[in-house]
DNA sequence: GAAGTATACTTTAAAATTAAAATTTAAAGA
DNA sequence: TCTTTAAATTTTAATTTTAAAGTATACTTC
């Protein structure tokens, strides 16, 4: 799931590759990348541990909790940023344990809405908050002004990102509208 | 692979749930997963459209560079920061490939050092050039600035993080030495 | 040195993922 | 209308992934 970024002895995880020259934006990016590892692993045990469900389930719940009449697929899929073949596998686990239904979409045949159950909504609700509480503890050490920062950088960092996208062709199958 | 961050008529890929009360570090976090995903699935798609080679090989094969004598499985699962049944499918197919080979650990015999062939490191100096060319062209619209805070910013998440980890028990499996 | 415990790794089963092909339906053009 | 093209999904095959179980080897302790 990655490079590197590693260094001393045997510490694990991946920092120092690239921490002779002057690859500044590659060292950025290893980093970036092992925040995300952490952070990411940290939840899905937690969400397994405590709430016996997967992250990309919570996920897809998340998604379509903020959407009362539901997502297609599609729109679903590019929400998560996933491949729409992945979604069809969650959605399908999500249809079984009844926290998610399929609805028809009036004028079109070829779609469906997916959308919560009330007993999807209620283990939402459920989740949520303890959810919330994990966040705060993975960041307890960042004060509010490196958060500020740091939300203002990435916000840049995505500009960046889109617009190498757009310049490699494919807008990145995430355009607006 | 993970929760939200969207927002707008349909504008795809994951802001705006979070943006209404104060969730600083809620909206920190699906932010930083909407970059890494980002740029994750572009490396991904470069790497596979101009080297047929997947992420996790190139990952692995950049950490085996760097390692002369080999790596062991654990050490290699460690720095990737993935499991070592991981780690096992990945370095088949680089021996596969003729990229890597494994090689008995003298006093251990449970234990084998995975190293790269001199077929392997000429594949990996011949991808990581253009490797770094993709993160520097990702990385264009962030000046100097940005990315050394940033960078520093993201030193003191990682610490804020494994600080969390282990409040909570489970030193994560990566602690040093 | 025997027994119990820990370590290094592989295997297994289940999920998630991607890319590409296949299906079905809609929209557009002639 | 007919044909082509596009769109929304699902399906398929291959990878990667995890967690947990299994194997083999090393270490510790009595």
């Amino acid at each position: 799931m990655a490079y590197v970024e590693n260094e001393m002895t045997d510490s694990q995880d991946r920092e120092s590759s690239a921490t002779q020259d002057d690859l500044v934006q590659l060292r950025v990016w290893l980093r970036l990348l092992t925040c995300t590892t952490l952070i990411e692993q940290e939840i899905r045990r937690c969400l397994r541990d405590e709430f016996a469900i997967t992250l990309p389930r919570y996920d897809a719940m998340a998604q379509l909790e903020r959407a009362p009449n539901g997502l297609t697929m599609g729109q679903l899929s590019r929400r998560m940023m996933v491949t729409s073949g992945s979604v069809t596998g969650v959605v399908d686990c999500l249809v079984n344990d009844g926290f998610a239904e399929r609805v028809a979409v009036p004028g079109d045949r070829r779609a469906n809405f997916v959308r919560m159950t009330e007993k999807g909504r209620e283990e939402f609700n459920r989740i949520t908050p303890v959810h919330h509480f994990w966040i705060r503890d993975i960041f307890y050490d960042m004060d509010r002004a490196d958060l500020d920062r740091l939300l203002d950088i990435l916000g840049n960092l995505k500009s960046s990102v889109l617009n190498s996208l757009e310049r490699r062709g494919e807008s990145s199958g995430l355009e607006a509208k």
